[in-house]
RNA sequence: GGCCAGGUAGCUCAGUUGGUAGAGCAGCGGACUGAAAAUCCGCGUGUCGGCAGUUCGAUUCUGCCCCUGGCCA
């Protein structure tokens, strides 16, 4: 067992969508010797840009930013390759005597690389045509009801509507010829070895952070994310059921343009989704994550931020904007 | 000013042949292992516009009033 003051160190950046989290990791990176890594399920995707609120050139001049534009929205990743993404590239960043600083919303991948994941098949894009097909012919409670035959505890945690994770189980059972529930049990949590000090960025007031939502999904149609769909629809070959343009507002601005929902309704059903992500994210971290808060409004927060980070990592001397000391 | 149609949950509406009401959306809470910005689950007390009248009982019937929209002047 190695000693905490051992590891290398890592701080984690958790927070809502649109509670700042950006703006706090630009601070600490003028001030500290970090390099970010990105913790977001949409930004991986090139050429989505304005919709997952991505830095700009200039700013990923300036700081670059790992475990962006990985790849394109034709494509899926998964929480296992984000896992093995961010230790590889984390390795990288402490080899060069730096720290990684991870930021970003995407909760689950959090926990993945926290705690680790299972020895599971990787998902199979024949098998879940045919799972499809078995629910399109006969229903999601028929999947259910086969997955309860081969797997019945994880049948008994699923509700039979859940489609995602139904074919994700049966999935399982079929590639690997044994069930779920089994090796998840089989799997131990596996802890990189770091001195992750995770860290919340959440508002004390709900409403404040719905307001931040509404203003920045206007800032996002007046920046053309209608026109970025556009061209992500003429440049890629996409459709509606893709990880890519489930993303929030994306798939919003993709029902308007095809009459599938009102057009004018779109900004409404825009900033409800993104509030319905934040309320799941705020969740996450509430009572899983667990991070230590921070209030996102607060006077100072970058001060704040930096000297929990300088108490952690560099003997407490942070302070007026600046860090003295060494890793 | 007259006629008609409405005024029911935050919004859009349904409904009650008289026994004080329910959907969708929103909101709130929760779950979460290779799609997670995903997927799914749970939560519905609201002077049924106001005041009277009829009635054992009115949101429902009647009258008057107020408000909104349309048509006619």
């Amino acid at each position: 067992m190695e000693h905490k003051e051992t590891l290398p160190p890592a701080i984690l950046l958790m927070g809502p969508t649109a509670s700042g989290k950006t703006a706090a990791a630009l601070w600490l990176a003028e001030r500290f010797p970090v390099e970010l890594v990105s913790v977001d399920s949409a930004q991986v995707f090139r050429d989505m840009d304005i919709g997952t609120a991505k830095p700009d050139a200039a700013t990923q001049q300036a700081f670059p930013h790992h475990l962006i534009d990985l790849i394109s929205p034709e494509e899926s990743y998964s929480a296992a390759r984000f896992r093995a993404d961010a230790l590889a590239v984390m390795a990288k960043i402490t080899a060069r005597g730096r720290i990684p600083l991870l930021v970003g919303g995407t909760m689950l991948y959090y926990k993945a690389l926290l705690e680790g994941l299972a020895e599971l098949p990787q998902a199979n894009p024949e098998i879940r045509a045919e799972i499809d097909a078995l629910a399109a012919a006969h229903g999601w409670p028929a999947v259910h009801a086969e997955l309860a035959r081969v797997d019945p505890a994880t049948a008994a945690r699923l509700h039979s509507t859940d489609a995602q994770r139904l074919q994700r189980a049966l999935e399982i059972y079929r590639l690997a010829g044994r069930p779920m529930s089994e090796l998840l049990a089989a799997g131990e949590s596996q802890k990189p070895p770091y001195a992750f000090l995770p860290l919340g960025l959440l508002p004390a007031d709900r409403s404040v952070l719905h307001g931040r939502i509404a203003q920045r999904f206007d800032a996002m149609l007046h920046a053309g994310l209608e026109d970025e769909v556009s061209r992500l629809r003429r440049k890629y070959s996409l459709s509606l059921d893709l990880p890519s343009m489930r993303c929030v507002g994306y798939r919003q601005v993709w029902e308007a343009q095809d009459g599938i929902a009102p057009r004018a309704e779109m900004r409404d059903r825009g900033i409800y989704a993104t509030r319905q992500l934040a309320k799941r994210q705020i969740t996450w971290l509430a009572n899983t994550l667990k991070p230590e808060i921070f209030d996102c409004l607060a006077p100072k927060l970058g001060d704040r931020l930096g000297q929990r980070i300088a108490r952690e990592f560099f003997g407490g001397s942070f302070s007026a904007g600046g860090f003295q000391g060494k890793i």
